[in-house]
DNA sequence: ATTCAACGTACTGTATACGAAATTCAGAAT
DNA sequence: ATTCTGAATTTCGTATACAGTACGTTGAAT
């Protein structure tokens, strides 16, 4: 029984992939029938598509004008950022006492994080995974499905701050003390130290946020 | 400048009270060309609003098969539960002092919803309003739009067991409670109070929930 | 030169049309 | 009676068509 995929969730992927690699930046317009005949398909599940990435907060939208792309705005950094503190800690505590090859998992992903240089898009895949291997005991799959949804918004800042920065890679530092923790201390410890480095990452992009200049029209 | 608002916001209000009053029960097929011709208007903006309340959880989609109301499940109550007591309970950390207006005007909703017997949708309507109100100092907007949003799920699970215990009105108990903890303890007295509470409620319906019958097929 | 207005273009939001997959019901075989 | 099969019908997912609105552009008036 092979799962057919409706053509509105291809195109989802494709729009994030594209807002990811800053072919969107902040700002850009998204008009349905462009993307839609670059895509090879109709402008019905693209806009299925856009519509969900507007309610998930990526784009911006308002009635007769169209979509574009949710400026980058260290507010809305801040607001998810708090949310997902909670939620991911919570997630954290929530979790099965994590089997020691996870722990394996977490090391070996960060080696691998370490050896890439130059593409920030991979960088941030694998710092999705780490989270996503760190979190995967935790039986709320509800939880883990909303998780997933909001990291895309730090995502993006993290991204633009990349190619801005010209840092090419990320400080596996955070991780290493957040594996520590729930190796030596437990989940309850890892949550906190987690949340306290969560803070750290999110002011230290939030300030550079801050600072950026405002959006190309386009 | 009157603001329009798109046919397919409209729908999604009309299935979600439909759902809510339980003209929709759980396990109801919605057949999308149906609610068009009834709401008079084309299947596009009714699809549009029927793939956001499958994304928010209120109905189940499976490729080729269109919608359904999800049935009530016991451990969906408890993961979405688990989630809205952190966020909740967050937002009233993250809260201003709050004006003694507002407790104010707690109290008068609690009175209203004492005297509110035999309509259940109202009942909850108030409840809901107690909510937005308890924590409308929050400013994290994303974050109360997370939990409006979010809060659909037990609302279905609360009126369903109204309907099905002939229960037509509501504890006002757990709401003093918490009141009185934010005039005496501050936020953050009140946010522990509420999960206590909070949790209470979840687990009282759950136990209700795992004893229901399956849904009627439909 | 600048500003305002009227027009044209283009894009959005909504409606309708079409092809394919799935459910249902009838009828035959066990 | 029950179960399997297969055609008919429904309904979904996608494509296309249409109408109204916002925006740009041009031209005229100051």
């Amino acid at each position: 029984m092979i799962a057919r995929v409706p053509l509105r969730d291809e195109v989802y992927r494709q729009v994030l992939d594209r807002i990811h690699r800053g072919d969107l930046p902040a700002g850009a317009r998204l008009r349905d029938a462009e993307l839609a005949s670059q895509l090879g398909v109709s402008r019905t599940p693209v806009r299925e598509a856009l519509l969900r990435l507007a309610r998930e907060g990526v784009l911006d939208s308002s009635m007769g004008r169209g979509f574009r792309v949710r400026s980058l705005d260290a507010s809305e950094l801040e607001e998810v950022g708090a949310i997902l503190g909670a939620l991911e800690s919570l997630a954290l505590r929530l979790s099965a006492e994590p089997p020691p090859d996870r722990l394996d998992r977490l090391a070996e992903l960060d080696r691998r994080l370490e050896q890439t240089r130059g593409d920030a898009v991979v960088c941030l895949d694998i710092e999705d995974e780490w989270h996503r291997t760190l979190l995967e005991g935790c039986p709320n799959r509800r939880l883990l499905e909303l998780i997933a949804s909001l990291r895309q918004v730090p995502r993006r800042y993290l991204a633009a701050f990349m190619r801005d920065a010209g840092r090419l890679s990320l400080s596996t530092l955070p991780h290493t003390k957040i594996a520590h923790a729930l190796r030596d201390g437990g989940r309850d410890s890892a949550a906190a130290v987690f949340e306290q480095q969560w803070r750290r990452g999110l002011a230290e992009l939030g300030a550079w946020t801050a600072g950026r200049t405002p959006d190309p029209k386009s």
